[in-house]
DNA sequence: TATTTAAGACTACACCTGTAATCTATTTTT
DNA sequence: AAAAATAGATTACAGGTGTAGTCTTAAATA
């Protein structure tokens, strides 16, 4: 699949909140958080298209993007490679290294049983 | 903290399987699983030391490599940064998609009881 | 002792990345 | 209509990264 820099996930990120959308409004988007050059912006823009990660229609002079992989999709695969790369693969150290850590809440304790009452129930 | 590219990583990765140990056992150790020359591990050696993720004590004409820094906090920091970056700081929605794409086991799952059953008690 | 080997230091080099600036053509605005 | 703004295309450029090759020196071997 498609590699995507961090800096350029993040141009796709704003995307995916909201899509097709023109660079302009991509760039309106991520003035909140960054202090990105629109001209750094477009420049990601174009990458992630010869990537393929994004396709675009021209509407006159202007381009509306679309993605071109799903954001589950990126992310799943992102996290089995990274899970993989530093903990063989099981998913059970990460959550363990954390709690150990006390990054862990209770509302995330309460979201993990969820999503292991979900899985049990979908093995019957 | 330091960031250390992929191949860095591996490389350090041997390292903490036993040290210290000299270039050439780390050598060896990545031999099964990767096709890297000799010279290629040792500038990731060279690169790992002047990052401050490893040190070193001549021995003779060689060095003896001790990691600087513990697995478990390396792994820590760029478990939080990707769940940070993916996911928004929070966990579940990580493992929620392992589950949505059948990525889970039973062991996974009985492993991610303990976690949680583990974290409970020591609430208390 | 002359030669080969092996350790680390230094150099190389293309591609990726972050971060724009400049160029060109078209719209807007005055 | 002339000038200014704006869209995308092209160019730039330093630092990181993967992947070694060459240089220097000392140790091992013939």
């Amino acid at each position: 699949m498609i590699e995507l820099s961090k800096a350029e996930f993040e141009v796709l990120d704003a995307l995916w909140i909201n899509y097709p959308a023109t660079a302009s409004q991509i760039i309106e988007r991520l003035s909140d958080d960054k202090q990105w050059h629109e001209k750094t912006i477009k420049t990601l823009l174009g990458r992630l298209v010869k990537k393929g990660a994004l396709s675009f229609e021209k509407d006159g002079r202007q381009y509306i993007y679309t993605p071109f992989i799903a954001r589950a999709d990126y992310t799943l695969k992102e996290s089995k490679n990274f899970i993989e790369r530093f903990f063989s693969g099981r998913i059970a150290p990460l959550v363990s290294g954390f709690a150990k850590s006390e990054q862990l809440s209770q509302q995330d304790i309460n979201e993990l049983k969820k999503v292991i009452d979900d899985w049990e129930k979908n093995q019957k």
